[in-house]
DNA sequence: CCTACCGATCGGTAGG
DNA sequence: CCTACCGATCGGTAGG
């Protein structure tokens, strides 16, 4: 028997929405089960039993997909950055060359907004659990983490040297203050709140004055 | 024998601060064991045992001080917003009458940061580990944290109408945005970085222009 | 404030 | 993918 077959015949599969159920093999299942309980529960309560319970199937089947508890944290935590990261990217990409700082800091904080908020379980995961992992794990997940940040390091690096930061302004102080903002979203964003678009219009404009897109 | 005779006997008082040891009774050392634990390793790992080694006991004459370890938590997530929730309102109070709100955003930011990065196992307790409470005990602590929202609501209108904050930009885009930005200083400010002050003053700049004081 | 203990639950495994 | 189980640990209590 499958895992989807097991998902179907058990009441626990709708836990899990059903439009993911059978496109996904039974690993991402497992993923996605583990991101809703890590932004929701933590690191500790994310149990095995947990996450079995959410898929439709019993907690020792877990390790016939994943090794640990902890490997499936880990690609959890580095998905949640991963998706930001490369809507970040390919944002930035996109611009044509002409772009100016002002249009790339907006369109990194569009971006980042827009990729979070619309994966939410994973990036709140990545934001909410990563100060309670366990140490060995914590460090590993550093490595994505920090890789994410050096881009807005040269993201302010380039807005300092066109002029919309204040020179007497820490480039560090302005980075920190700016992914505070934008990873706080995930704590108080709700749908029907006002869109995405407008609320990273509103952050570019208090913080650089940018002017709407 | 009393808690304090207990710890300076055993080799687990060292965890504690001795400084603070004498001058607090047995209660706001458990709360001091237990802010640690929720700052840094969550509210399932802040376990009555783990508390207990830290204060220097055993875990069951936790119970003599409080009637449930929910109870702890409760004290420990409710101080760390007041505590700040006092430092910014005495700030605030303390500006002289012809203080413009460009001066209250100001020393609001500033109080908030030295309160919050000061007494900081309190405050990243109360923000790191909010999210994972159980549904009661989170519900609970809500109150004290809206009140303290509703004082940067206040702030963030004042500023509105003096003009620090563009006609387009949402006021709740604004409030929400500084508050992510004070909030994740604990996650990033290390004693060796640069002063609180000049961050403060960093951040006021960079949202309102505000001058340095 | 401590010892000893309760029922419940944890991550993980053996052997199907 | 499941049943049954391992040793370890949880919050809390009884009775000193």
């Amino acid at each position: 028997m499958t895992i989807s077959q097991a998902a179907a015949r058990t009441a626990k599969a709708s836990a899990v929405k059903s439009e993911t159920l059978d496109q996904n093999g039974g690993a991402r299942q497992i993923l996605n089960a583990t991101a809703w309980l890590l932004r929701h529960r933590g690191y500790e309560a994310t149990t095995t039993r947990a996450i079995a319970e959410r898929v439709g199937i019993k907690a020792g089947s877990i390790y016939h997909h994943f090794p640990s508890k902890d490997a499936i944290v880990e690609r959890v935590i580095n998905e949640g950055v991963l998706v930001v990261n490369k809507a970040v990217t390919a944002a930035l990409d996109a611009l044509p060359d002409k772009a100016t700082p002002r249009d790339r800091l907006q369109a990194a904080i569009k971006a980042h907004l827009l990729s979070s908020l619309e994966h939410s379980d994973y990036t709140s995961a990545s934001i909410r659990a990563f100060a309670f992992l366990p140490p060995e794990l914590r460090k590993t997940c550093r490595v994505e983490r920090r890789r994410y940040e050096d881009i807005w390091q040269h993201l302010m690096r380039d807005a300092s040297q066109a002029g919309y930061i204040p020179k007497e302004v820490s480039l560090d102080a302005a980075r920190l203050m700016l992914l505070g903002a934008v990873n706080w979203a995930g704590e108080w964003y709700r749908p029907g709140r006002a869109p995405i678009d407008k609320i990273a219009g509103d952050f570019a404009q208090i913080a650089f004055g940018a002017r709407r897109t």
